[in-house]
Formats: structure tokens, C-alpha cells, sequence
DNA sequence: CATGAATGAGCTTTCATTCAT
DNA sequence: GATGAATGAAAGCTCATTCAT
């Protein structure tokens, strides 16, 4: 039992930090963030309030750490990454892709959309969101393009708020949702 | 000099109270139901957090009377009234309509979408919103299938689908977005 | 059709004072004072919150109208007015008196109790009491010195228990109380 | 320096609760329950209003609490733990005990009265309440029929509302009434 | 590092009272 | 006289945040 390294620390904070994350996630998207209390998400993460603030300084704090985190993560899972060309198969790929995030995601998802609607709490988030936004945007604009459609940046507005749609009700109503269906449909149609 | 009458009496009701609704609505929709509170409401209204509970009999009797209020008008816009078959031009007339509705109702949209994704609120609304969303599939299903589209089903969530994420688009930057040639791209792609 | 009297007007207002006592103490009888609002009396009186304050200038000089007038009633009812003697018939009878009263006034005897138990507001009544429960001590004081009782003032104290005693319960619980045996047994026992 | 102990925390839970509980019924018996206001308690009890909701969850369960642990109180105290029979000298030993009662629990007593009179919030302890009281009449009841008293139930009514009764006096005037000589006499005549 | 008691601002709601008509 | 819309103070209660230990 020799006393515990620093580096073991730091991984023990990590940890809880992640454990904090988690629980918050679950809560303020179960509950809504307004009516999602410290005391709760601290008493289901097993530790105490005071300990919550060692962690994360207030309560915006959590929620926004949280919120651009998986932000973050979309935008890894999303980025193509591939410089400038997007090719069928890619497409279908990068379709997949998004399907797969809205099925992974969706406890995330859903308080994604329920701030997204209160413009006083999406302000924080709205540039870090443009970032992921801007270039799938870009991408499929560029894709639409060179196949020829009459009008890329509609063509493209069209998907992405299929993209949008599709994840609201699925979020909504995950269990009767046709999901792998509406996926197929989504690729025949608009790749 | 003279006391007021009745119809006075009902008129100052009537019209205070709308008031207090519009305002709501407002309020509501730009800060979440949960963040929205009374006492906002009735300073934005110009009067005493008293007068509220003269009208209302609590928050939650003012968000549902705002609400199921809306839903109606929803329900009338939207409301075929066509026993049964729905030609072309119908189905044209009928987008029409669910865009004017999403430009003309955007603040209640806007209040409609965040609630929808809080269950313990929403469930005082579901059921009436199921009918105004279940004559509206049933009828897009029976056009698909008599246009002899291979899955009507599918084909009728994925249209439900962009009116709701392109409402949701519409309403979030409602400045930039190019309602109208998405209404357009629409009708030819999906009547 | 004639304009009606100064006559006829007072009597209008004077049967509505007394209207809005009588629903008053009904009332606060069985809400207690507290919970008892000015608009549940006024609605349930049949008029308006306004005119209530027309006839009393506010919630508390309601109540103490009330009790006043109430613990005049007793004064009248229990009122010896007889100079000094009183015979074994007579107190027969005071006792019939009180029991009469307790039973008659039931709802008053209600409110009297749950008042008399929160000295803030008791102050208002305890003088006017004083005046009625003197003279009552002195002549059973006297009957009971007159009849050779060992220590009157004690057996005094004793009959004035009983009396609030039973009161209290028999108001508690009025269907089920032997209300006349209690009375028969007190008068075999006590006179 | 050191974190507190758990068993220092529960030290500061239970004296905070009871050091409410006492300021509570102080402040209940002194102004009824619904004139009493949870800022009084805690301005009186020198903690902030919030805590009171640490240690409670409402102004209700605070004074069920409250009269719950006097009901407990009062039952051990009067718990015969006799089985059946009651002798003369227990009977004067079961006197002394309802006197000491109605003067220890002088406060208590007094909440207690105010209560019965409010049907509403009474309710909530009539049961506790019966459980004290029946073995109380059942007790009396059977020492009077062993001892020859013609109607056995109706003396044992006698004594209970005197017993009321007398509290209810001492209540409102202690410094007074002379608690000891009515005991007195009490024991010589319904002994 | 860890705890949870404690605070205080702010919430929803109620209601006696006023007053323009 | 009569109405009820309107006010404002105060109630019960919640909760993010602090801090002594």
C-alpha cells in the first residue's frame, strides 16, 4: 500500500470527473437543466454537494462543459477529415455516421434540443456548435454540387433538416421509431 | 360616475387577458417554461404577480391554456376537412399552409419544441396534439399510396420530419433562412 | 312603487349585516379565521368583496363584530337579572340555560373555542368575556356558599370546567355525545 | 482541521431538529398553526427559513411532527400497563399524573386544543389520538362499574371533559388557577 | 480531499384591501 | 350603493452556492 502517485491521482480525477459528467447528462436530460438539481445529480454520483464544486465551479459550468464536450465528440465523429472530396461511398459512410450519433447520442441529443430552443442558455454554445455545422455544410454543398443538382445549398439545407427532424422524433419516441428504414429511404433518396 | 356593467366588466376580462397570454407566450418560448417565471411575465405585462392568479389559476393552468389554445389554431390551419381524398393541388395547398403556419406561429412553435422535449410537461398536451398529428399522417400516407410511392409510411415520417426540423431551423435564425425556396424544393420533390 | 324610506333602507342594510354574519361565522367555524377568506364570505353571502367592506371596514372587525355580538347573546341567555338568590329550581333551570346555549350556538361555540386558543387574537375578546363569566362565578359561588359546600370557589371552578369541557367535546363530536343524560347527570350531581 | 465525524454531523441534526421542534411548538401554541408563519420559527429559532426545509420538508409534516411526539409523550405517561384492574390508589396515582401532564405540557396542551378546534388539520392525528384516549375510557369506565356507579360511561365522559375542561382553564390563566386544590377535590369526588 | 449544515435570493401562490367606474 | 379588477405584502418552499470542520 504505498501512497498513491500523482499520476494515479490525476486518473482518479479524471474519473470522477467523467462519473460527475455522466450523471449530469442523465439528469439534466431527463429532467430538463432548470429542473435538474445539484443535490440530485450529487446523490446519484455518489458524492457530496460540496465535492460537486471541487469539480466544476457552478452549475452553467457543468451543463456547458458538458454540452461542448459532446460537441466535440460529434464533431470528431462527423469530421470527414478527408480534404475537400466526397465521393459516393464516402457519402453513404458520412450518413451512417450521423445515423449511428443520433442512436449513440440520444440522451445527449435530447438536452441538446431542449437547450437549443432557450436562446439565453444557447448563446453559450452557439459558436462552438457553427464550428461543427459550418463544414458538414460545406461538404455536402460541395457534394450536391458536383452531382449536378439545380440548387446545392438547398439540396443541402434539405438534409440537414431531415437530419434535425428525424433525430427529434426518433429522441421523442426512440422505441417505434423505424430508424434503420428511414436510413435506407435517407440514402436511396439523397445520396 | 355609474358602475361599470357586465359586458364592460367582460370586455376588460377578456382583453386582460389576452394580454397575459401573448405575453406569456413570449416569455415562455424566449426562456423555457421552467425559466420563465411570473414574476417576468407580469412586469413584461404591466401588471402585479397578483392580478396573474386572478386570470390564472397557476403557471401551469396559464402554459396549457397557451398551449392547447395554440394547438386548436394548428388544428384549424391544418384541418383538411376533405372527406378523404387529396388530389395535387390539395397536397400543394395543404404545404402551403403548414409553411404560413410555421412563419405566422413562430413564437409558438418555438415554446412547442421545448416543451416537447420535457416529458413531465408534455404529457398535459400529447393527447391533443395526437389529433391534429394523426389525420395529418394518415392523409399524406393514403396520398403516398395512391401515388404509388413503394413505402407510404416512411415516405410520410420523412416528410413530417422536415417540417418539424426545418421549422426548427426556421425558427432558430429565422432572418437568414430561405423559407420560401425550401417550400418550393419541397413541393416538387414530395407532391 | 314609491322611493323607499329612510326606514325601509336601514332595514335593507341592517338584514344584510346580519346576512353577512351569520355567513361569516359559518364560515370561520369551519375554516378557522385564518383560512377563512373575505371572498368566500362575500360569495357565499351572495355580494360582492366591495360591499363587504361597506359594511365592515375590515376582515378583523368582521370577527370581532362577531363574537361580540355572540358573546352578547350568551350574556343575555345566561343573564340572572335576578337580585342575588337563586333557589335549587332556579340553577336547574341556569343549567338547562347553558345547555340550551351550547347546542343553540353550536357553529359560535366552534369559533369561540379555536380563538380563545391564540392569545394574539383573544385580547380582542377577553374583556367582554370577563363581563359575561363574573357574575356567572358569583351566583354559583353563592348558591354553593348558601347550600354549605365546603369550598364554593373551588366547586365553582369545578361546574365552569364541566361546562367548557362538555362544550368542547360535544361541539367535537355532536352526533354521538349523550348531551341530555350529561345534562341530567350534571344537575343530580352539581345542584 | 478535520473533516467532521459522522457522528458529529448526526450530534448537529438532532439538536438543530429538536432546538426546532421547541421554538415550533412555541411559536404554533402561542399563534395557532395557520397565524404562524415558518419566518417567525425561524427568526425565533436564529436560522435562515431554508433550513427549517433541511430538517422538514413542510410546515405541515413540522407540526405533525411535533404533536406526534406529544401524543407519544402524553401516551407513556398515561399508559395504565395495567392489565384490567385499577384500584382506588391507582386511580389517585392515574389523577396526579394527567394534573403533572396538563401542567408540564402546558404549551403542548395548549397547541393541542387549537387543533381539535380545525377539522381539517386535525384530522391528521385523530387516530394517534384515539389510541390514548380509548384505553383512558376503557380504564375509568371499568373502575366506575366495579364500583357501583349507576351509569359507568356517563361519569367517565364526566371526568374527561373535566379533565379537558380544567386544562382548558389552567391553559388561558396559570398563573391563577389553583390547579392543586381542584385535583384535590377531584380525587375525593370522582375517586 | 470531503462533508453536509447553512444561507439567501428568488420562486409560485394567496389574500385583505383599495378604487375607478 | 355596488362591482370586481387591481395591488402589494407576505406566505410556503426550493436550490445554487458557501464554508467550518
Amino acid at each position: 500500500m504505498s501512497p498513491r502517485t500523482p499520476k494515479q491521482f490525476e486518473k482518479i480525477r479524471h474519473d470522477r470527473r467523467k462519473s460527475i459528467m455522466d450523471t449530469a447528462l442523465e439528469v439534466f436530460s431527463e429532467n430538463g437543466y432548470a429542473n435538474a438539481s445539484i443535490s440530485m445529480i450529487a446523490k446519484k454520483a455518489g458524492i457530496s454537494k460540496g465535492l460537486m464544486y471541487n469539480y466544476f465551479k457552478s452549475k452553467e459550468e457543468l451543463l456547458s462543459t458538458i454540452v461542448l464536450d459532446g460537441l466535440n465528440e460529434m464533431f470528431e465523429l462527423l469530421d470527414p477529415n478527408k480534404d475537400g472530396v466526397l465521393t459516393k461511398e464516402e457519402f453513404t459512410y458520412f450518413i451512417e455516421e450521423v445515423f449511428k450519433l443520433i442512436n449513440e447520442k440520444r440522451t445527449f441529443y435530447k438536452l441538446y434540443f431542449s437547450l437549443m430552443m432557450q436562446p439565453s442558455v444557447w448563446k453559450l454554445f452557439e459558436a462552438r456548435l457553427a464550428e461543427i455545422i459550418e463544414p458538414f455544410m460545406k461538404i455536402t454543398i460541395d457534394y450536391y454540387a458536383k452531382k449536378g443538382v439545380e440548387n446545392p445549398l438547398l439540396e443541402s439545407l434539405l438534409i440537414s433538416a431531415l437530419f434535425d427532424g428525424i433525430g427529434f422524433h426518433y429522441v421523442f419516441n426512440p422505441e417505434q421509431y423505424p430508424l434503420d428504414d428511414i436510413k435506407k429511404l435517407l440514402i436511396e433518396r439523397f445520396v
